[in-house]
RNA sequence: GCCGCGGUGGUGGAAUGGUAUACACGAAGGCCUUAAGAGCCUUUGUCUUCAAAAGACGUGAGCGUUCGAGUCGCUCCCGCGGCACCA
C-alpha cells in the first residue's frame, strides 16, 4: 500500500525545517554572481489577496531557478505602508493609522510565509518606519538643494473627499485613484518636483539598452508627450503686450486668421481692460473658472468663446488677427494661446460658429481629403516664399526660414507636468521644511533629521493639514534666526516612498545615508522587475526619475534601475468579473491552500495563463493541476530504477531544455506543460528512467513545487542537502538515432517518414525514401517535380 | 482621433517562416465499484461518409511575398488598454 499525497502533512514541516537550516538566508558578501529579482512592494491593505500570490509566484519560480543555477539571488520584500487608506480605516474604526498598518503587516507576512517563497524576511523594508522615511526627507532636501523641489501656487487637482491634491498621474478618468471622487480644480499652494527638467532624459529611445515592454515605453513617451515645433512671437495691436504661440504644424502658419486664449490666462485681464467687451469677457472667464475639470471636458464639444475686442499683428503678413477667449484653449498646453486656422477641425468649427474669417493655404491633391486634417499632404499657396511648394518636402525649410526671419524659434513642447508631491494629510512623510516669518522658507538641516511624524494628531479631515493640529510638533525655532517658526505641515505623496525603495532593501538599517553605496554598486541595477500595468505612468516613471537624479548626485552609475520589466495580469473571480467583496467572487488563498496545499496553488497560478494574462480562477483547472502533482507523488512512491529507456531519456533532456528556457522567459505555463508531457510518457514506462534521470525531473519541478519535490528528494531519494540548493541539471548531448520529418507535396503534408540520423544530410537518400512511401508515391507517379529540403526539418515536393 | 497590445477548438491557451490546435479543462463512451466519488483507458476542429479509408475546409476579412504563412508586408474589421479639443 503506497502513501497518499497529503501535502498538509509535510508542507508545514518543511517551512520549519528550512527556517532552521537557513535555506533562504541571503548573503550579501557572497562571491557568486548576483541576481536581483524584484516585485513591486504591496500596499498594506490587510488581507493577502490571490492577486498578490499570482504576482509573486512566477518571480519566486525564477528566483529559485536562478539560485539553483549558481547565482546569489536577492529576492526581498517590503511594504508600501504610508497612505490614505490607513487614515480612512483609522477614522472608520477609531484605531490609529500606525497600529492599523502594523497589524496588517503582521497578518500579511504570516500569510505570505505559508506559500513557500524564497523571500528572506530579514531584509524587509517598511516605508512608514522612521528608519525609512527619514531618508525620504534626506532625498527631498537634496532635491530642494538642486532646485528640483519647489513650492508653487497652482491650479491643482483636488479631491474633496480625501481633502488633498493629486498628481496628474493619480487621476483615472477624471476621478481620484484612491477613492473615486470626481477631481476638481482648486488653487493650492504646494510642493512640486521638477520632473519636467528630466523629461528629455526620461524619453525612451527606439531601441533601449534595457528590456522593457513596448507598451510601457510607448505609454511613458506618450505621457511625456514631446512635440517638436516652433514658438511664434506676437504683438498685440495698440497695446504693449507680447506673447508667444506654439505650433507643431509650421506649414499651416500662413493660414492662421485668429487667436484663441485660455480663459485662465493671466494676459486676458490686461487685454480686455478698457474695451467694450470687457464686461462680457469677465463674465465668461468667471463662468469657466467655476466649472470642474470634468465639466469643462464634457462641455468642450460645444465650442464657446468671446471676442476680446483686441487684435494681434500677424508676423506672417496676414491681416490683423482677432483675439478670442475660448473654452478649447487649455492653460496647461503649449503657451495657453493658439494661432487658429481653417486647417484644424476644432479651430474651423469655432470660426464657423462665430463667423470669423478663414483662409486656406493648401491645394489639396485629393479633393476628398478633408481640409481640416493634420498631415503634410498637398501644395502650399499664399505662403510667402513657400507658395507653390509641396508641404511634406518643406517643413524643415519653413522652420529654418522662421528662425532666420526672427518670427519665432524652434521649440519642444512637453505634455508632462511637474509632479505634485505634497499631500494635506497625516499618514505620510513630513516635509522637512520650516516656515519662518522673518527668514521665509528654511530647510531643516540634515543633522536635525528625521522630522518625526508625531503620533498624536487629529487626523479627521477638516480642510487643514492634520499635522498642524499638534501644536507641540508644529512650533519650532527657526534654524537660521532662532525665532518662532512653524514646520511645514504637509506630507509627501506615497509615490515618493516607492521611487527608491529597492535601494533601501539592500541594507534597510543603514544609517549613513539613504542607501548603502557599496551594496548598490554590487547589486543594482535590478535584474528583473515584476509589477502591475497600472504603474506604467506613475510609479515606474517616478522610479526612473529618481534613478537619474541619483546618478546626477553621483550615488548611482546607471540610468535605468531595472534591466527588465515584466507586467503581470489579473486573476479574475470564477465568474469572470474582477474580484470584489460586494460581488462575492473573491478567492481566498488560505482556503485554496487548505484544500490542495501550497504547491498546487503555486503550480496552478503559473499554469492557468501566461503571467501577463488576465483571466478567471477555475476550480476545475486547479483540480487538474493537483492531479498532476498526485501522479508525480505516486510514480515516486512505486519508483524503482531499472533500465534506461532511450526514448524517455531523450524526452527528459528535451524537457529540461524547454523548462530552462521557459523559466528564463517567464513562460511558466508552457514549462509546466512540458513537465506534464514528460510525466505522461514516463507513466507508460515507469521503470524506463534511471534514478539520476528521475532526480533531474524533480529538480526542474522544484522551483514550481518546492514542498513536494523536497519531500521526495530527501525522504524517498534520501538526499542530505535541500533540493533547492542542488545544481540545476545540465543538458546532456543527445543523439537521436531516428528522426521523423514531414513530407509535403505542393506545400501540403501528405506523409511523415522516419530517417536515421546519418542520413539527414543526404538529400537524395531522403527523397528516395519519401517518394516511395505511402500517399506521396501516388501523388508523384508520372509527374515531374522539384524538391525543397530543409535537413532534418521538412521535405517538400513541388509538382511542375 | 493618436499610441500600444491582441483576434487560434466548447474553454484557458501552445506553436525560432516548416506536421496548427501542445498541455490542461470540459464533454462523450468504456473499465473498476453494490453505488457514488476517486482512479484508469479511449474519443474529442468543421464538413463529405453508416463507418473506415480518403479527401476538402480551417488561426477576424481580403490581397500580397514564399516551395511553404497563425507567424512577414499591405488594406480593412473587431476587441482590450492608455492618451486626447495636444495647438
Amino acid at each position: 500500500m503506497k502513501n497518499k499525497y497529503q501535502p498538509a502533512e509535510f508542507e508545514k514541516n518543511w517551512l520549519e525545517k528550512w527556517k532552521k537550516e537557513k535555506l533562504n538566508v541571503f548573503d550579501p558578501n557572497s562571491d557568486k554572481k548576483k541576481y536581483y529579482s524584484l516585485v513591486e512592494l504591496p500596499y498594506t491593505s490587510g488581507d493577502l489577496h490571490i492577486g498578490h500570490w499570482f504576482a509573486f509566484t512566477a518571480p519566486d519560480v525564477l528566483s529559485r531557478f536562478k539560485r539553483m543555477s549558481g547565482f546569489n539571488v536577492f529576492f526581498p520584500m517590503g511594504y508600501d505602508a504610508f497612505g490614505l487608506p490607513a487614515e480612512n480605516a483609522a477614522i472608520k474604526h477609531k484605531i490609529h493609522p500606525k497600529d492599523w498598518t502594523m497589524k496588517n503587516i503582521e497578518t500579511m507576512t504570516n500569510q505570505f510565509q505559508q506559500v513557500g517563497t524564497m523571500i528572506d524576511w530579514d531584509w524587509m523594508t517598511i516605508t512608514c518606519l522612521q528608519e525609512y522615511y527619514r531618508w525620504n526627507q534626506w532625498i527631498f532636501l537634496k532635491l530642494y538643494e538642486k532646485g528640483l523641489a519647489y513650492r508653487g501656487k497652482a491650479m491643482s487637482n483636488w479631491c474633496e473627499r480625501d481633502q488633498t491634491v493629486l498628481a496628474n498621474e493619480n487621476i483615472e478618468n477624471g476621478r481620484c485613484w484612491r477613492c473615486g471622487e470626481v477631481v476638481v480644480q482648486k488653487e493650492v499652494e504646494q510642493w512640486f518636483l521638477k520632473i519636467t527638467e528630466y523629461a528629455e532624459k526620461l524619453i525612451w529611445p527606439e531601441n533601449p539598452q534595457v528590456d522593457w515592454p513596448a507598451a510601457v515605453r510607448a505609454g511613458q513617451n506618450n505621457w511625456i508627450g514631446k512635440k517638436e515645433g516652433v514658438l511664434i512671437k506676437h504683438k498685440a495691436k495698440d497695446l504693449n503686450i507680447e506673447f508667444e504661440t506654439f505650433s507643431a504644424f509650421p506649414a499651416w502658419l500662413w493660414a492662421d486668421t485668429y487667436i484663441a486664449i485660455a480663459p485662465e490666462h493671466p494676459l486676458v485681464e490686461r487685454l480686455v481692460a478698457g474695451t467694450a467687451q470687457e464686461k462680457e469677457v469677465k463674465i465668461f472667464v468667471k463662468k469657466m473658472k467655476q466649472k470642474t475639470a470634468e465639466q469643462r471636458l464634457k462641455e468642450i464639444d460645444t465650442k464657446e468663446g468671446v471676442f476680446t475686442g483686441r487684435y494681434a499683428r500677424d508676423p506672417f503678413g496676414g491681416e490683423d488677427m482677432p483675439i478670442w477667449v475660448a473654452n478649447f484653449a487649455l492653460m496647461d498646453f503649449g503657451t495657453g494661446i493658439i494661432r487658429c486656422s481653417a486647417h484644424d477641425t476644432r479651430d474651423y468649427e469655432f470660426a464657423k460658429k462665430y463667423k470669423i474669417k478663414l483662409k486656406e493655404v493648401v491645394d489639396r491633391i485629393d479633393p476628398d481629403y478633408p481640409i481640416s486634417a493634420h498631415g503634410n499632404r498637398g501644395v502650399l499657396k499664399n505662403s510667402g516664399p513657400f507658395a507653390g511648394k509641396k508641404v511634406e518636402e518643406n517643413i524643415e525649410k519653413i522652420v529654418d526660414w522662421i528662425v532666420k526671419e526672427k518670427i519665432g524659434k524652434r521649440h519642444f513642447n512637453y505634455h508632462i507636468r511637474d509632479w505634485s508631491i505634497s499631500r494635506q494629510r497625516y499618514w505620510g512623510t513630513p516635509v522637512p521644511m520650516i516656515h519662518c516669518p522673518k527668514d521665509g522658507m528654511i530647510a531643516v538641516p540634515y543633522e536635525n533629521l528625521p522630522v518625526e511624524l508625531p503620533y498624536e494628531v487629529d487626523f479627521t479631515p477638516h480642510g487643514k493639514p492634520p499635522l498642524a493640529t499638534n501644536a507641540k510638533w508644529l512650533h519650532v525655532k527657526c534654524p537660521k534666526c532662532g525665532g518662532a517658526a512653524k514646520r511645514d505641515a504637509e506630507t509627501l505623496d506615497t509615490f515618493f516612498d516607492s521611487a527608491w525603495y529597492w535601494l533601501r532593501y539592500l541594507n534597510p538599517k543603514y544609517e549613513k545615508g539613504p542607501f548603502d553605496l557599496k551594496r548598490a554598486e554590487k547589486f543594482t541595477p535590478v535584474d528583473i522587475y515584476f509589477g502591475g500595468a497600472e504603474h506604467t505612468l506613475g510609479h515606474t516613471l517616478y522610479a526612473r526619475f529618481f534613478t537619474k537624479f541619483f546618478k546626477n548626485l553621483g550615488l548611482l552609475d546607471h540610468d535605468e534601475f531595472a534591466l527588465k520589466r515584466v507586467q503581470h495580469g489579473i486573476v479574475l473571480g470564477p465568474d469572470g468579473n474582477k474580484m470584489s467583496k460586494s460581488k462575492g467572487n473573491v478567492i481566498n488563498p488560505d482556503s485554496a491552500v487548505a484544500e490542495y496545499g501550497s504547491d498546487t496553488v503555486r503550480l496552478y497560478l503559473c499554469f492557468m495563463m501566461p503571467y501577463e494574462g488576465t483571466g478567471p480562477w477555475s476550480d476545475q483547472t486547479i483540480a487538474g493541476v493537483n492531479r498532476f502533482l498526485t501522479r508525480v507523488w505516486n510514480i515516486f512512491q512505486s519508483y524503482s530504477s531499472s533500465s534506461n529507456d532511450k526514448k524517455l531519456f531523450i524526452k527528459l533532456q528535451k524537457t529540461i531544455k524547454k523548462v530552462t528556457s521557459d523559466i528564463k522567459n517567464i513562460k511558466m505555463n508552457t514549462a509546466i506543460a512540458a513537465m506534464m508531457e514528460f510525466l505522461n510518457d514516463w507513466e507508460r514506462n515507469p521503470g524506463g528512467i534511471s534514478k539520476d534521470g528521475s532526480k533531474k525531473f524533480l529538480q526542474i519541478l522544484a522551483p514550481f513545487a518546492p514542498f513536494i519535490t523536497e519531500e521526495i528528494w530527501r525522504n524517498v531519494m534520501k538526499e542530505k542537502q535541500s533540493i533547492h540548493l542542488s545544481d540545476w541539471p545540465k543538458l546532456e548531448r543527445i543523439i537521436e538515432e531516428e528522426i521523423v520529418i514531414p513530407v509535403q507535396v505542393n506545400g501540403k503534408v501528405r506523409n511523415t517518414i522516419k530517417i536515421s540520423q546519418d542520413m539527414i544530410k543526404d538529400q537524395k537518400a531522403v527523397e528516395k525514401i519519401a517518394a516511395a512511401e505511402g500517399k506521396v508515391k501516388k501523388y508523384l507517379t508520372g509527374k515531374t517535380y522539384k524538391t525543397i529540403y530543409v535537413p532534418g526539418k521538412i521535405l517538400n515536393f513541388i509538382l511542375l
